[in-house]
DNA sequence: AATCAGATTATAACTATTCTAAAGTAATAA
DNA sequence: TTATTACTTTAGAATAGTTATAATCTGATT
């Protein structure tokens, strides 16, 4: 379980400066034994529910946008309106249920490794990600 | 190869008045041989381009609403600032060439099929999409 | 303690998309 | 045909998510 100064080390480690704000957002995103996925939106409510004093929203982008850039979060593509990231940066897919708007991890046990049997000249492959929608039966 | 009165017969057949900004937009988006990747704003500078009275932003939205609610094109699920389309309607992925903001259909034959080894409770899958991120080499 | 680069903030700006309501047009009935 | 009606187009306003700006603040270093 992580503590405070672990995210003060690790944001250090990271050329980044371990502002209350950014130990913040690490203690919500990082402080669980669950990975999840949420909406710049989503966080915001989450911070404003935990927290007494009020982080930006300028800030909430901005820090995401760092962690983002450090490899602490990955987005992920979905066609809603609004983006959505994952504090699980490993390979792996995803449900995303279309009636709740919410996204489920799936193991790589739970699904076969996509191969591609075509290269792209110039190009090499950044990402492989599945998004299985779901919808009410 | 299509003619107008094949896009004419299309719009009726689907209860949609054939008016001449749908018909033109049928033109250029069913065509062609080739199947094709679209955001709103690549189609609208293509019509700016090839008539000469314009089609308003609008319609252009109304009409690309229109054909996803039909059937006719779908939507990539890709994590630009832009929705994408596709008038290629089968089960199919894509490649995302991130430089180039650009989109490429993968044939089934170029991928193993994706078999997903779990079921959520109250829900069926509705599709599933396989997103593969290009970079520059 | 003073300094300074980097961070936070409120707010403005921007972009994609949706909404609105007035004017236009295709289909239908007379 | 013409009249009527329902659907469509349109410009522009409104909205939502995100990014930019510039002033203030704060953590790290001297």
């Amino acid at each position: 379980m992580s503590n405070n100064l672990d995210f003060v080390a690790k944001l250090r480690n990271s050329g980044l400066r371990p502002t209350k704000q950014r130990i913040k957002i690490c203690e919500i995103l990082f402080g669980g034994k669950e990975t999840f996925h949420f909406s710049i939106n989503d966080l915001s409510k989450i911070i404003a529910q935990k927290t007494n004093e009020k982080i930006s929203l300028a800030t909430i982008y901005n820090t995401v946008h760092a962690f983002l850039g450090k490899g602490y979060l990955k987005q992920i593509a979905v066609n809603s309106e609004q983006s959505y990231y994952d504090t699980n940066v490993s390979d792996h897919h995803h449900f995303y249920d279309v009636d709740k708007d919410q996204l489920i991890d799936i193991h790589d046990s739970e699904v076969e490794p996509v191969k591609i049997n075509r290269k792209i000249p110039g190009k090499k492959i950044k990402s492989i990600e599945v998004l299985v929608k779901l919808q009410n039966i």
